[in-house]
DNA sequence: CGTATACATAACTCAAAGGTTATGTATCAG
DNA sequence: CTGATACATAACCTTTGAGTTATGTATACG
């Protein structure tokens, strides 16, 4: 018998899991950072008050979501921007645009109806 | 004295709030219901196989996030999506619109350097 | 070889997130 | 006033997240 009964374990699905990485003032400027080159983990880390483990977990979450690689040079784990999750969120997000740049159009037709 | 140390209880930005608000599917499935139009907290409930409490919560969750405002009729909360949030949200990810659309463009400059 | 550097992992703490059941409150309907 | 309906709040539990310190591992260097 496997494990009896296991609470299924379901990881999130990906835009789950890109917004949620996407919470996070830290790893947003991590992002911000790596959107001008390739850095390695100790340069990104530079900028925080924060341990040096704080910054590699939030690295790892950031892989986990597919917004960054990691290469190996020499003891260094250079990192790359890798945008496609945030492409999926983008596309997510124009679905509303409507909601937004209308907004005017609606308050508008809002203030005739009061009339 | 007012209670010692307190870790300050700093509320989180509002592109956090946003985006942490956004990572739930059942909240984003919200959401897409409320681009059809006005829907009472129960109609909103329906769909998920979850306690009214549990609605309750992810309802508080988005109206703090400034993604929708309640209003009052009857006995009834109709909720109404407001997309400004979400225009800021798309703001942030746009500025990596180049990672993605220009992806092949520097794959070939990647080639191009190469040879 | 031994040592320094860069990073990862382990073990722990604390708080917050998401769910539950039980109960409270506001409004309508009779 | 009474009861039903729609929702909010309270109290609780379990899991996850973000941080810490301490330790492990990989690579360069003398």
């Amino acid at each position: 018998m496997p494990a009896v009964t296991q609470k299924s374990a379901a990881r999130p699905d990906p835009l789950s899991i890109t917004f949620a990485a996407l919470a996070d003032p830290t790893r947003r400027a991590i992002l911000a950072r790596l959107s001008s080159g390739e850095a390695s983990a100790g340069e990104l880390a530079a900028p925080f008050a924060m341990s040096q483990p704080a910054i590699s977990k939030h690295l790892k979450v950031l892989e986990r979501a597919g917004l960054i690689t990691r290469g190996r040079e020499a003891q260094w784990r250079p990192c790359k921007l890798d945008a496609t999750p945030l492409q999926q969120a983008n596309e997510w997000l124009e679905r509303y645009a409507a909601f937004w740049s209308g907004s005017l159009d609606r308050l508008a037709a809002f203030v005739e109806e009061k009339k």
